[in-house]
RNA sequence: CGGAGUGUGGCUCAGCCUGGUAGAGCACUACGUUCGGGACGUAGGGGUCGUGGGUUCAAAUCCCGCCACUCCGACCA
């Protein structure tokens, strides 16, 4: 490719409304172009780039006998009605009619599409397992799409879907797929992607990973054991608390605390820890039930967690309705009131002797214990994980708090799609039965973003070679001097008759706007053509990213940079 | 959806407070001089200042509404 013909300008400023490294180089590179609030145009290196990957994912997944298709990106609201998600889906589906007023709609993952696929393609036990996947287009109609590709509305995902007879399949293939992703990322030059315990979302099912690269831009927060490497994401992670004192059970004692209607508050006029302190947090449910939750003064509720045990959406009550079950808000607690449920979270179901509410002004209860004064609460982990917490699996280190993108997720989705949507088959004694399904996403545009937020340097990305939008950087200097510009054109038709990726910048500028540009452009080898170098019939080579150079006669450059290049992918694709 | 901020040529911004009909740098075009880390000169082209209304003899500038974008938060397979 000719630079002269490159369409996609170079920025030497940063654009005003990127403030994300990746967004930033997107944009001053030429990679990509703003459409409208999270919707992007690709121009050629960000699409270059884009189709690498999804070769890579395409192989990855052909290897672990997936079978490519393709579905629509519109579909009926007959498919989303079939499993209720036409409804239970918030504002980012994008719902629209078409013109005879038929509700249609943008898919933002094909679980329903390819289940209806698939129920009537795989009708016997013989058909099974098997795994259907795409590389195509979603829409979700974001909130808040940004940071350039790494969170948008339009995307191209590759999604897939693996359909099994039993659990036990499933958890194999599963593991396949953990396999088969390590790999793909691996191939894409970021092995450091991790894979991490997950919530399961909207999308339902058991057991969820996420992959993760691990980057302090990451919008997603990560609790790490240092010491064994536990690592889940924060929605769903546990901790271990200290053990508290062993302490005989006193009976409880009203106290005058006037006033103190904050944990802080009523921890410094008391004069005791956050942690003897019991707060109460009180929801009420979708429908009107109210839910009193009691947990450590120190600690967070973890409403994801906390949305699991109630099964249905839920809000902060407001005063009246907290009032309405007898709570007095500042100086509540979960004892003797009217209505709902109360659920204790597990950091303090057995600490004895910690000081609660008591349902009236100004007043507050010392010695509660929960077994003794709540015995019906639901006792539950509905924690927020704390820096600094014990590991719950090797219950020596410390969680720490690391942040990351989530570039890829895979779940064990188990029955719901097929069951709502009655897919079955027939097994060997003509009984129908339901398959077992797992689904696995990855998001492309947004991999492409993660790889510069990992890969990069003050002057622009550093592009494995994998990945490259093209592999080899041909720079000429002086092209006017002698026969300098007949060498480099000669030149880059050899590297392209090497069958290699060149970009050539044949644009005759100044040697610092070529490699400013080329900078930004990335391509791991930069090969420079001068006067200065023809004189000793050498031509020098640039590695982008490392401190190596040097320089290669002209007769060998050619099989040099095929060399090169081999010898990267090579290097990249040994750590997969 | 809440909080904050910003909208002036393709990009980065100044001008707004104190109203008088638009500027700089980059980019673009032409010519010339340059050339190893975003060179310089000369001459050009390009903006009804987000949008609608109001105030005024006069609005980029003051007032009101709307829209868009960005950041923080809520939300998010």
């Amino acid at each position: 490719m000719r630079m002269s013909y490159l369409i996609g300008r170079r920025h030497k400023e940063k654009p005003a409304e990127a403030t994300l490294i990746s967004h930033i180089y997107l944009l001053r590179g030429g990679y990509i172009r703003p459409v409208a609030n999270g919707i992007y145009s690709m121009l050629p290196p960000a699409f270059r780039i884009a189709a690498k990957i999804e070769n890579i994912i395409r192989e990855e997944m052909n290897a672990i006998d997936g079978q490519e298709i393709k579905m629509p990106v519109v579909l009926p609201r007959e498919l989303w009605d079939e499993t209720k998600r036409y409804d239970t889906v918030g504002s980012e589906l994008l719902r629209f009619e078409d013109r005879t007023k038929h509700g249609m709609l943008l898919a933002m993952t094909h679980e329903e599409a390819v289940t209806a696929l698939a129920r009537t393609e795989a009708t016997s036990y013989k058909d099974y397992p098997f795994m259907l996947y795409q590389i195509q287009t979603k829409f979700r109609d974001e909130a808040r799409s940004r940071g350039g590709l790494i969170r948008v509305r339009e995307f191209t995902m590759k999604d897939a879907y693996s359909f099994h007879r039993t659990q036990e399949d499933l958890d194999a293939y599963y593991d396949r797929c953990a396999t088969a992703y390590h790999r793909i990322y691996a191939r894409c030059g970021v092995p450091e992607v991790v894979s991490i315990q997950s919530d399961t979302g909207m999308m339902g099912g058991k057991v969820a990973h996420e992959y993760m690269l691990l980057t302090d831009s990451g919008e997603d927060k990560i609790a790490h054991c240092p010491e064994c490497g536990y690592l889940a994401n924060f929605e769903v992670a546990s901790s271990v608390l200290p053990e508290p004192d062993a302490e005989e059970m006193k009976p409880l004692e009203e106290v005058a605390t006037p006033g103190t209607s904050t944990i802080e508050s009523l921890a410094a006029f008391l004069n005791m820890p956050e942690s003897k302190l019991a707060k109460v947090v009180f929801y009420i449910t979708e429908s009107g039930k109210m839910v009193t939750v009691m947990i450590r003064g120190d600690i967070e509720v973890n409403e994801i967690k906390l949305a699991k045990v109630l099964k249905e959406p839920f809000a902060f009550a407001n005063d009246a309705e907290i009032e309405s079950i007898g709570g007095v808000p500042g100086f509540a607690t979960g004892m003797g009131l009217t209505g709902g449920i109360v659920v204790v979270d597990g950091s303090i179901a057995s600490a004895p002797n910690l000081v609660c509410g008591a349902n009236k002004k100004d007043t507050h209860l010392l010695n509660f214990n929960v077994k003794r004064d709540l015995p019906n609460a639901v006792i539950a982990d509905i924690a927020t994980v704390q820096e600094g917490q014990i590991c719950p699996v090797c219950r020596k280190g410390h969680i720490q708090m690391r942040r990351g993108i989530e570039v890829g997720n895979i779940f064990k989705l188990g029955t719901f799609y097929t069951q709502s949507m009655h897919m079955t088959y027939a097994d060997e004694n003509g009984t129908e039965q339901t398959p077992i399904m797992g689904c696995y996403g990855i998001g492309v545009g947004r991999l492409v973003g993660s790889v510069i937020e990992a890969k990069h340097d003050d002057y622009g990305p550093i592009w494995p070679m994998t990945i490259a939008p093209w592999q080899v950087q041909l720079n000429v200097l002086k092209m006017e001097e002698g026969n300098t510009k007949t060498t480099a054109e000669q030149l880059y038709k050899d590297l392209e008759s090497a069958g290699l990726e060149v970009l050539y910048d044949d644009r005759n500028l100044s040697p610092g706007t070529q490699f400013a540009e080329a900078d930004l452009m990335g391509i791991p080898l930069r090969l420079i053509v001068s006067p200065r170098n023809l004189e000793k019939g050498m031509v020098e080579y640039k590695v982008r990213g490392r401190d190596e150079k040097g320089f290669i006669p002209l007769s060998e450059v050619v099989s040099f940079a095929r060399e090169f290049v081999q010898k990267e992918i090579d290097k990249i694709n040994a750590v997969a």
